[in-house]
DNA sequence: ACACAACACTTGTATATACAACTATTAAAA
DNA sequence: TTTTAATAGTTGTATATACAAGTGTTGTGT
């Protein structure tokens, strides 16, 4: 389906215009598929997301900031994301000794057992997509992706 | 700056994956970029769209449910959408006489007006992204991003 | 004609997000 | 040392969005 179908467009685009749309309609997309999988686990996708850069540290604690920094999505809003995934007892939020306007942030065994949970899923989620193009496809159209943003 | 970079990422993604993350970001920095360019006009990204799909009617009301099927994120709120746009008197709202369940909604000369003013900025913003890649380089990403959806 | 389903839209509620103002702590300058 | 600035987070408020339930209208079947 192309992007001109999708939106049911009467008038003629040019590509520099399709491409955007092409963009944005995607990651709606994947969005959507995406929330469908964690709807189960009572988890936003945000939530998720903060939840696998806690992994990433393994075992080391992070900072509001250092999660903030990490996440595509420049939410004004780590502290409230973070209540949500303390109250799961998803994360644990401490004030750091060294510096006590810092707060260290951990994930929980209970958290790393949900994201192991859902690690399968989200691997098949990944490769239903990807399964639509050929290995070198998904390449370049990283590779195009990556340009396209140059300087921004 | 490759997607690695931009989220700081410690372990090794696989291309799959790495499309996934492109294409979320990419959206987010495109979209950042649009809001940055509509803020003075009071407009959310939303509200402009409905306008620009009632400017496409060219000059036929559009109903509830023909605007939210050719908006991009199925926001199930038209309704607010468009009560929004008419306290700004950039549309207008009448129930349709053939079928009192249908809204007739048209765009204002004033909500012309402001996409009449917002044209040139829109262009350039999608130039600026368009202007990255070479003109075969645009159509390829487009075919890239349609097959990568196929079937969703 | 009446009951009932389908349709088109609206409203309520809970949650999410954006932006700015605020608090507490630490660092730097005078 | 005192003031000021910078940093790290939090909170308030207004708006946005998602989902489900509700209202009014039209169409269909008996």
């Amino acid at each position: 389906m192309t992007i001109e179908e999708v939106i049911k467009s009467t008038v003629k685009m040019d590509n520099a215009k399709k491409v955007i749309l092409n963009i944005m309609y995607t990651q709606n997309v994947i969005q959507d598929h995406f929330n469908e999988l964690i709807k189960p686990y009572d988890l936003s996708g945000e939530q998720y997301n903060v939840l696998r850069i806690l992994r990433g540290q393994k075992g080391q604690p992070a900072n509001m900031c250092v999660i903030q920094e990490r996440m595509l999505a420049k939410t004004s809003n780590t502290t409230r994301l973070v209540d949500k995934l303390l109250l799961k007892d998803f994360v644990t939020r401490n004030v750091c000794p060294d510096n006590r306007r810092k707060i260290e942030v951990s994930i929980t065994q209970k958290g790393l057992d949900v994201l192991k949970e859902l690690d399968p899923k989200v691997d098949e989620h990944e490769q239903t997509f990807a399964n639509n193009l050929k290995p070198e496809e998904l390449v370049f159209l990283n590779q195009l992706l990556e340009k396209y943003r140059t300087n921004k």
